[in-house]
DNA sequence: TATGAATGAGTTTTCATTCAT
DNA sequence: TATGAATGAAAACTCATTCAT
């Protein structure tokens, strides 16, 4: 046991985190500054490292910024896509699981910052975003569109084409993620997820609009 | 005039046009590889100017960078605004003007790329998402809100937040517009903006649901 | 006209020399340290060049290395094959040019100091070893070995393998070449090259032993 | 004396050899890169050793190297020197002997590769090159001359500065080292050694021209 | 007004060396 | 003795900005 007065170690020794801290502290500063202007020097202080420390564990800051953005899908996503294959109840619940849901996972992951970074990098890796339309977004619309094609074979569900359906019902939420990550910090009016979803559920159920 | 025989002369060809031109280019670098990673040589080339001209116009990179983001839209912006405000016919009309100007608009101007711009450097730009906010999207959203509003007066909108209305009303624009941005270039499927705003229209008008 | 006491002038401005410069300073580093341990801030240095001024001319460390090897051999050795494949005379007076030749470059050219960098670098840049090989190396021993043969049909020189004889030749000259580059620095007593050429003419011509 | 189920202890392995083990591991290592590029993790790894374990031996990169260009070769030398140094018999008896103990060096050890680093790092390590000129190859010459002075006493050898003729018999076996290290693996014809030795051989005796 | 070679500060990357275990 | 993760200083390389022309 060190004495109080013992100064700092020098050296850390590995932990099994140490890659999980160094991804999240590059999360932290990709999101913030977008790929480019990220430097290293600060995600190395940031996760407590040395700048040559990050390289033991990815080769470049390309890799590094791969690893963040691939790793960041894995957790969360993966669950939310199971459940809703497997959900075969009526589509005004599906609507309703498919909400809270993301509304969820809004406020809990990084989903918001990550899917920054895709819109804002996408063109300079584009098999990061090969990679996230092909596991995370393809497939969510996929199961949003199924779960539409189930609806309407059962009459619940107008005709219309299921995909854009899909398009129509993530759309809001989509807008409220960027709304905070982009218009939020500079004093945009903060928007309620909760009521959007509750708003946005009553909409597509009876329209916007009172009839004629 | 001069003669024909007169040599080319080897500075002040068109420079009226000079700073339109830069822009241009810029904004088509900028929008490829976001503000960081884009070089100034690289502008340069695309705008048939030397890099040293680039600094007659603009003082630095970001200021650069600011005058793309702020010309490049503002005058369809400023008109469709205008349209939106003056507007005083029912509602349903209403949407059906706005979705219409909202798909022109993104297949005309470098909206897109602008958007996908402001997402991915707002962060390091605050003044511009401020800007954005404050002069394009703000307004927008606010003009929405306010037909909303009049919508309800005359009993042709449900009750309801008529901002979160505006947002309902603009989502799947905004998934169009980045899908177009982000995914249909690694192999998304297109997305058919015309039936989407057909499809969303009627949405908004009945629902998605068959009432029971 | 500069007044006496203005400043240096930042910028120096491009003249055609410039790369011949660089690539005389690079030699000059690159010769004394090996290519790894040169750094690139000396060449500029001895360059009278800023270090981003090398890349102006040059992609990278290595092409620059590339440069200094390969622009060594073109001026001289070009002219000393032409020489040696275009004499016709008897081989003793063909030894005799030879070796007054090879004596003369070895003084004047930097010849030495990139014959140890092929030698000290020849593994890390194969490409280069071999193109020294091909080019300058062959070539040269070939032009020995073709006119040994020549003397051998002519019955004066003795019969023998060619190519081993070019490399009897050329034994010495290579021997106080590297002696020069590494043993004089250090204190090796200093060997006079025009007395080693001819005493090496004089044993090729009888030998160094009395016959019994 | 460990039972036979004693586990393998984890330290203290073989810890005799690992000296010699890691001088032959850096020997190949410094060899194929030279000094600066050759990487300790390479020598470690190619040891069988960690990377901190290299420091339990010698102090720094630098002591290794030092080790390396020291140990390597100096067994075999001082033999081969003392053996040349005891020779009393006939001139052309001791060239032969020469002959083939130099072969037979360049055969079976490492000396080839050592004398491609001394050439190729000789500037960076004075104190290196300085040790084999005073330790190796200036005895090594000095017994050469020294034989063919007496070879002069006894009226066996020509007239002529001895130290000149001992780089004459030196040389193309020089030649040929070089050859190996440099050329030969980028696709230079192989030298044959043994008829290179036999043809020099006999030059040195009757040289290589037939007298008119 | 226009050029583009040149600059130099800033960033990524490497790797000998250290040290907690 | 032995390990190998961690450090940090040094080096290559980039590029916005300047300036002689």
């Amino acid at each position: 046991m060190r004495a109080m007065t013992d100064p700092e170690p020098k050296f850390r020794r590995r932990s099994a985190e140490r890659p999980t801290e160094i991804v999240a502290a590059a999360l932290a500063v990709f999101a913030d500054k977008g790929f480019a202007a990220a430097r290293l020097d600060d995600i190395a202080k940031r996760a407590g490292v040395s700048k040559g420390a990050l390289y033991l564990y990815y080769e470049t800051k390309e890799e590094l910024f791969r690893a963040v953005v691939r790793q960041a899908v894995a957790p969360n996503i993966e669950r939310m896509r199971g459940a809703l294959d497997a959900f075969r109840g009526p589509f005004p619940q599906f609507l309703a699981v498919f909400a809270q849901m993301i509304a969820a996972n809004l406020g809990q992951t990084p989903i918001g910052p990550i899917v920054k970074m895709i819109i804002g990098e996408g063109r300079n890796f584009p098999e990061l975003a090969r990679y996230w339309h092909d596991e995370v977004i393809a497939p969510m619309l996929g199961a949003l569109a199924a779960a539409v094609v189930r609806g309407q074979a059962r009459g619940e569900v107008r005709s219309g084409d299921p995909r854009l359906y899909a398009l129509q019902v993530v759309g809001p939420f989509l807008v409220a993620t960027i709304w905070r990550e982009t218009f939020a910090p500079v004093g945009g009016a903060p928007i309620d997820m909760e009521a959007l979803a509750r708003q946005h559920l009553a909409t597509l159920t009876d329209g916007m609009l009172i009839a004629a």
